[in-house]
DNA sequence: GTTTAAATATACCGATTGGTATATAATTAG
DNA sequence: CTAATTATATACCAATCGGTATATTTAAAC
């Protein structure tokens, strides 16, 4: 059998089966947590067996990991095209909260949100799953950050607003809507929020 | 053996098992999650056998219920007496910033933040557990919504707020703050979040 | 097309899972 | 103090857990 992206992009057949049991088990560990996931969930996910699942992962922590890594990066992408639609800080500022407007929809295909769920499920369970959600959420902030910087050395922000202070408490609120959007089943808060955040970027940072 | 609550309350000596394996289990179960704690480590922290244990509960889930019931019980009676330090529906508010500024240390003792670790979990999983954090969450959304109403009536606060819309802004807050102190063994988030919220009650709600 | 190497399937491992039937111990009521 | 009852301990269950050694199939290189 020979596949599109074999041809298109060389990449072997032990590749494509990675990815694909990337792309099957990723939201599967992120829905229902490392414990709760059982080798026998993946087997029956991917229709692959232990073998071939062992074959590319050496254990169920590094799976769950790469898993982890996988919604991620996949995410981090999303932000990442919305973000290039403008060239303005600010306007990029307006387009992070656009992102998370509609994040319960497009988180769900995760499986939730991976930095929740993780955040969660890892605290002080498994290390290095905690240590790779803990770099993500710095990463975020650290971007949102540097946002606000551009925007003060552009002139469209407030010289005098700490953007650090302001990067972390957009995403304390933005982290809080997440999680009772979920649990609530209501995405009111995400709405709500999100809409808080843009009058918050209108009237306090807005120079 | 006698026991002092046994003499003092006239608990039987079942109802006092009950309650070990209740304050014993509560924060296990909150920590590890549901899947992750095991009859084995309930065994062995209770310092019980099986008999004992399904002596008192059903089985496995109803147990997790009634842990997360005993947590979140411990956690309302506390911020109910603190509360009651003040009459005044604005400094009630105050106060209620005041008990999350706080949070980290005290809820460590509960094995977390029950909210959000058994909403998490729960999610997409345990029917139960979820409609019981789902019931939590609206009391205390309700309770803070009662307070802002009150403080209108009472002259205290600007009458155009809306109080449930502010109720939920401030929880989300409070949840994210939360969320992020425990991910990232910070504990800035929550006081930087308690102080902004002050700030909101001062800049915002008051008359 | 054949050989070689890699990828996947099969069958199995000991340990642990949640749960139960029954025996034993402790408590309560008379 | 005894009898009835309740509470707890013991021993066991089938099922499943994560993981592995080996056989078999498939893909890659020539």
């Amino acid at each position: 059998m020979v596949y599109f992206l074999y041809i298109c992009f060389m990449l072997t057949k032990a590749e494509l089966t990675k990815l694909h049991i990337l792309k099957t088990v990723a939201p599967i560990f992120n829905q229902n947590g490392y414990a709760a996931t059982s080798m026998s969930d993946i087997t029956l996910a991917t229709s692959l067996t232990k073998g071939a699942i062992y074959g590319h992962f050496e254990n169920k922590e590094e799976l769950a990991i790469a898993a982890f890594n996988y919604n991620v990066k996949s995410m981090l992408l999303r932000i990442g095209e919305h973000l290039s639609t403008n060239d303005s800080p600010i306007e990029k500022l307006y387009l992070i909260t656009d992102f998370y407007r509609n994040y319960y929809n497009y988180s769900k295909e995760l499986g939730g949100c991976p930095i929740t769920n993780v955040g969660v499920d890892a605290n002080n369970q498994n290390t290095a799953l905690l240590e790779r959600v803990r770099y993500v959420v710095r990463k975020i902030q650290d971007q949102i950050a540097t946002l606000i910087e551009d925007g003060i050395k552009a002139g469209e922000i407030n010289t005098e607003i700490n953007a650090m202070t302001f990067a972390k408490r957009i995403d304390t609120m933005l982290q809080g809507a997440i999680f009772l959007t979920y649990t609530m089943d209501d995405d009111s808060y995400l709405k709500e929020t999100t809409h808080h955040i843009d009058s918050i970027i209108s009237n306090e940072l807005k120079e």
